[in-house]
DNA sequence: GTAGGGTTAG
C-alpha cells in the first residue's frame, strides 16, 4: 500500500463510526423512509458485498457513504469506479468526485477510457474545466467521446474559443461533436457562427444531420432571427424525414413566433401531437411578443388546466408581459401560484417577479422579493436598480448599485443605462457623467450606443448642448435613433433650433416613418413663433402618409382593466367623469391651477386633434379611479407615451386637492403626485 | 454502459 493511500486511508477513517452508522441509526431512518430496499443494506456489509453496497447507496444519493466503503475493498473494480463517478455527475457533486478520482490515483488504479471519459464529463458537467482539460492532457488514448465530453463542456460555460479550437483539433467528428460546437454557439448569443458552422456541416459532413443538430440551427435561425433561412432548414427536415420529433417541432414553432410570422407558428403549436411545457410555454411568450395579449394570457390559463407543470421560462414569461402590460393583479396570481407549488428562490423566475412588481409601480414589494433571494443575479439588481430610478427614487437606485458593487457582483452594461437614468431623472448631471467615465476606466466595460443616448439624454435636458456635440463628434460608434431622440427632446426643453434640426436630420434618415420626430420638430418651431416652418413639416408628414398614435391611458379597478383614448365619451360613466372634471376645475383654478394653453398645441402631436386639455386620456382615467374608489385610495394609471405638461401640473393640484397618491406611468417612467409635488420633480 | 437539441432576459 502506498503512502498516499495510508494517508487516504486514514482520512477516511477518521469517521470510522461508519459501520456502526450502517446498522444502526441511519439505516433505521431509512428503514422507516424506504423498509423494501434498505433493509438489504446491513446484509451487504456483512456479506463484504461492498460493491453492491456502492451501487446501492448511490442510487440513494447517499455518495459520502458511498466513498467510505470504498476502502474495504481492496481493488475497486473500474465499474464501482464507474458507478461512483456515474452518481457524482448524476448530482453533480464536485467535491465528492474529486473524492473518488483521488482515490483511484491513491490506489494505482489506471483508469482507461471508459472510466476517464466519465471523469472528463464529471469535471466539465460541474464546470471545472482545468480539472477537466488536466485529465483530458493525461490521457493516453483519448476516443471520440473524450473529445466531445471537452467541447461540449467548454462550450457550456461560453469558453467558445476554446471549445472551438479542440473541434477543429479532432482527429474526426460525429454529430455529437458538431452539435457540440453549434449549440454553444447558439446558448452564447452567436447565432451567425453557429449557422456557418451548421452550413458547414451540411456541405462537408451532411450525413452528421440529425435532430439535435436540426434543433440548434433553427434555434440559431429563430435568435438572428432570418425567417428564410429557417425556412430552408424546415423544407430539408420534411425531405430527409426529420420532421417526427417533438423538440424539433418546438424549435421550429419558436423559430416562426420570434421571426413574426404567429400564424405560422399557431399552427405548428396547434398541429403537435405532443405538446410539453417548452412548446406551451414559446407559444404563449410569442404570443405576448406579437402584442397578441388576450391570446397568450388565455394560452396560459389554458396550460395550467392542461395538467402539465408550467416551469421557470412560463412563469418568466408571464410575468415579463405582466410587466410590459402593467397587469399587476395577474402578476401577482402568477405569483402567488409560484408560492403554492413552491418555486426555486435561486430561479431567474425570481428576478421576473422584481421585474414585474418594479414595473408595475409597487417597488416596495420589488425589494421584498430581492430581499428574500439568497443570491440575487444580475437581472434581478439591475430591475430594482432601473425601479428605482424609474418609481422617482433615484438616490435609492444609486444606493442599490453601490450595494451591488459591494455585494461582489460584476455590473454588466444594462445595470449601467439602469444607473445612467437615475442620473438622469435624478439631474445629477455630473455624477452621471463619473459614472459614464468609470464604465470603461472603472469596469473595463465597452460603452454601448445605449450609454452614449443615456448620457447625451442628461447633457442634453440640462441645456450643456456644446458637451453633448462633443461626444456626437467624437464617439466610436454611429449615432442611434435613441441618442438622436434624446438630443432632439433636449432641444425642445431648451428651444434649440439649430440642434434640433441636425437631430430631426438624422432621424429622418433612420425612421423616416416614426411620427414622433415631426411632431417634435413642429412643435419646437412652434414654440419659437415659425410657423411658417410649422407647415412645413405637417406638410411632409402628411405627405408620406405618417399618422400620430393616439393618446391612451388605462387603469384597473377591482381586477377590470378601464381604457381611456383622447376624448373618448365610450365609458359607460362618461357623464360622472366630466362632471367631476368640472368640479375639479374650479378647484384647481381657485388653487392656483393656469391651463398651460401652449400645451394644446404642443399635445396636438400626442393627443390628436382635442382642444380641450380636459380630454386627455390620463386625465379621464384618473378622474374615473377617483370616483370609483373610497377616499383616500391610492391610484395607479398607465399611459402608452409621456405625459404631457399640462396633465402633468394638473395631477398635481387633484393629488392635493382630493389627498390621493396618484402614480401615472407614461412611456418613460413612473409619476408619483402627493399632495401637490411629483416625484419626477418635474423634470422628464 | 460514457456525450447532446427546443423555452427566459434587466
Amino acid at each position: 500500500m502506498s503512502t498516499k493511500f495510508r494517508h487516504f486511508r486514514r482520512t477516511f477513517s477518521a469517521s470510522s463510526q461508519f459501520r456502526n452508522e450502517i446498522s444502526s441509526s441511519s439505516t433505521n431512518n431509512l428503514l422507516n423512509s424506504n423498509p423494501n430496499k434498505d433493509s438489504t443494506l446491513p446484509g451487504l456489509c456483512k456479506g463484504n458485498k461492498f460493491e453492491e453496497a456502492i451501487d446501492f447507496l448511490c442510487q440513494q444519493k447517499r455518495l459520502k457513504e458511498a466513498i467510505e466503503l470504498l476502502h474495504h475493498i481492496d481493488q475497486p473494480s473500474a465499474r464501482t469506479y464507474s458507478t461512483l463517478i456515474a452518481a457524482c455527475v448524476r448530482n453533480r457533486a464536485l467535491e465528492e468526485g474529486k473524492m473518488v478520482h483521488s482515490h483511484t490515483k491513491a490506489s494505482n488504479f489506471v483508469p482507461g477510457v471508459f472510466i476517464s471519459n466519465r471523469l472528463l464529463d464529471l469535471y466539465a458537467k460541474c464546470g471545472s474545466l482545468v480539472d477537466a482539460q488536466k485529465v483530458f492532457d493525461e490521457m493516453r488514448n483519448r476516443d471520440l467521446c473524450s473529445w466531445n465530453t471537452m467541447i461540449a463542456g467548454y462550450a457550456k460555460i461560453g469558453r467558445l474559443e476554446e471549445a472551438r479550437k479542440l473541434f477543429d483539433e479532432m482527429p474526426q467528428r460525429d454529430n455529437f461533436s458538431w452539435n457540440a460546437a453549434i449549440s454553444g454557439y447558439v446558448s452564447h448569443d452567436r447565432p451567425q457562427e453557429a449557422l456557418e458552422l451548421f452550413r458547414m456541416m451540411q456541405r462537408h459532413d451532411s450525413s452528421n444531420s440529425n435532430k439535435f443538430t436540426l434543433s440548434s440551427a433553427l434555434a440559431a435561425s429563430a435568435a438572428i432571427p432570418c425567417l428564410r433561412n429557417g425556412k430552408e432548414i424546415h423544407g430539408y427536415m420534411i425531405r430527409t424525414g426529420l420532421d417526427s420529433d417533438e423538440v424539433v417541432w418546438s424549435a421550429l414553432l419558436d423559430l416562426y413566433g420570434k421571426c413574426g410570422s404567429l400564424v405560422e407558428a399557431r399552427g405548428i403549436f396547434d398541429k403537435m401531437v405532443e405538446r410539453d411545457v417548452v412548446s406551451w410555454t414559446s407559444m404563449i411568450h410569442r404570443c405576448f411578443e406579437d402584442g397578441r395579449r388576450e391570446e397568450g394570457f388565455s394560452l396560459f390559463r389554458e396550460l395550467m388546466r392542461s395538467g402539465i407543470s408550467p416551469n421557470e421560462y412560463t412563469f418568466a414569461g408571464v410575468l415579463n408581459a405582466c410587466a410590459d402590460y402593467a397587469a399587476e393583479h395577474t402578476g401577482k396570481e402568477v405569483h402567488g401560484y409560484m408560492m403554492r407549488v413552491g418555486y426555486d428562490p435561486y430561479s431567474f423566475a425570481v428576478s421576473a417577479l422584481v421585474h414585474m412588481y418594479s414595473k408595475c409601480g409597487n417597488i416596495e414589494n420589488a425589494r421584498r422579493i430581492f430581499n428574500l433571494m439568497p443570491r440575487p443575479d444580475l437581472v434581478s439588481w439591475t430591475s430594482l436598480i432601473v425601479g428605482y430610478a424609474q418609481n422617482g427614487e433615484p438616490n435609492k437606485a444609486l444606493h442599490f448599485f453601490q450595494l451591488l458593487l459591494h455585494s461582489g457582483t460584476k455590473p454588466d452594461q444594462i445595470t449601467f443605462v439602469g444607473v445612467l437614468s437615475a442620473c438622469t431623472h435624478a439631474g445629477l448631471v455630473d455624477k452621471g457623467l463619473e459614472y459614464f467615465h468609470s464604465i470603461k476606466e472603472k469596469h473595463g466595460l465597452v460603452h454601448t450606443a445605449d450609454h452614449y443616448a443615456c448620457v447625451i439624454d442628461l447633457l442634453a435636458r440640462s441645456g450643456r448642448f456644446k458637451e453633448a456635440e462633443n461626444i456626437i463628434d467624437n464617439m466610436p460608434l454611429k449615432p442611434d435613433k435613441f441618442l438622436w431622440a434624446s438630443l432632439l427632446g433636449g432641444c425642445r426643453i431648451h428651444g434649440n433650433i439649430d440642434l434640433a434640426k441636425r437631430a430631426s436630420k438624422a432621424l429622418f434618415e433612420i425612421e423616416p416613418e416614426n411620427p414622433a420626430t415631426y411632431i417634435t420638430l413642429a412643435n419646437i418651431y412652434a414654440n419659437a413663433g415659425l410657423w411658417p416652418e410649422v407647415a412645413k413639416v405637417r406638410k411632409a408628414m402628411e405627405n408620406r402618409g405618417i399618422v400620430k398614435k393616439p393618446g391612451k391611458s388605462w387603469i384597473e379597478i377591482r381586477k377590470q382593466v378601464h381604457v381611456f383614448l383622447v376624448g373618448d365619451t365610450s365609458h359607460p360613466k362618461i357623464s360622472d367623469i366630466h362632471e367631476f372634471l368640472g368640479e375639479l376645475s374650479k378647484k384647481m383654478k381657485e388653487e392656483g391651477y393656469v391651463p398651460d394653453i401652449n400645451f394644446v398645441l404642443h399635445d396636438v402631436e400626442e393627443e390628436q386633434k382635442e382642444q380641450n386639455l380636459f380630454y386627455h386620456s390620463e386625465k379621464l382615467a384618473v378622474a374615473f379611479g377617483i370616483i370609483s374608489t373610497p377616499p383616500g385610495t391610492p391610484i395607479k394609471v398607465f399611459k402608452n407615451l409621456r405625459t404631457c405638461v399640462d396633465c402633468h401640473t394638473a395631477i398635481k393640484y387633484i393629488s392635493k386637492i382630493v389627498q390621493r397618491k396618484i402614480t401615472v406611468r407614461d412611456s418613460n417612467r413612473f409619476h408619483c403626485f402627493e399632495d401637490g409635488s411629483c416625484s419626477c420633480n418635474d423634470f422628464w
